[in-house]
DNA sequence: CCTTGCTATGGCTATTTTGCCAAAAAGACA
DNA sequence: TGTCTTTTTGGCAAAATAGCCATAGCAAGG
């Protein structure tokens, strides 16, 4: 039988490894298709050693999977139902902020 | 026009709120229909200022609203899109650990 | 075997998050 | 007004997270 804390967990995980702006724009760039680490830290900005702990996050996390291939480590995404998601958050999201600056512009 | 990293930190927001086990299991619950706070209480069994804390993260990120009728407090789901995704984790997070569960059975 | 290029890990500090208790708000209602 | 109920907030200590530097691992090409 499959208890449900773990079950809760797992989700939990998901979503604190989505829960932070480098990760989520890494995420947001795998859309497109793989990336090298290489390509994550130009995108990112920070120390390798930051990049790869942040990759790290999201591998144990389910959310992207690595593959070896030559000389670098490509990252993919692997939760499927995650871009429909991204897309609609970020359309909402965007919505709100539009709302409030309208909110702001109004007075 | 609209900054790129604000649009990526509110979505970060939302998805950091949605990642503890006890938020996560409240909004799980608010997927039936409006929850009062102590209902939620019950629901998670931790004190009182906790849940309003927990409650509190996942107002400000936009995850849920309230709204006050009567006596009590009244917590509603504030994001469609939310329900799919769940689910699809749900179903998806259930897969794995029962992968798992087969491999270490068939040793 | 040695070097080089790419990625991961150890170790550290600063910051953030979590959860409890106690206390304060904010209404509802006698 | 006073009091009771429901929820939030201050304040604190423990735990987790983030980011950097330095170092290690490791495969590929000389």
């Amino acid at each position: 039988m499959l208890r449900h804390h773990q079950l809760l967990a797992e989700q939990a995980k998901i979503f604190k490894a989505l829960g932070h702006p480098s990760r989520l724009l890494m995420v947001h760039a795998l859309r497109e298709g793989e990336k090298c680490v290489c390509d994550l830290q130009s995108l990112i900005g920070a120390d390798m050693s930051t990049v790869s702990r942040h990759l790290a996050v999201l591998r144990e996390a389910g959310v992207v999977k690595s593959e070896k291939r030559g000389v670098n480590i490509y990252y993919t995404l692997a939760m499927c139902c995650l871009d429909t998601f991204l897309a609609c958050t970020s359309s909402l999201v965007e919505g709100r902020i539009r709302e409030k600056a309208d909110l702001l512009a109004e007075r």
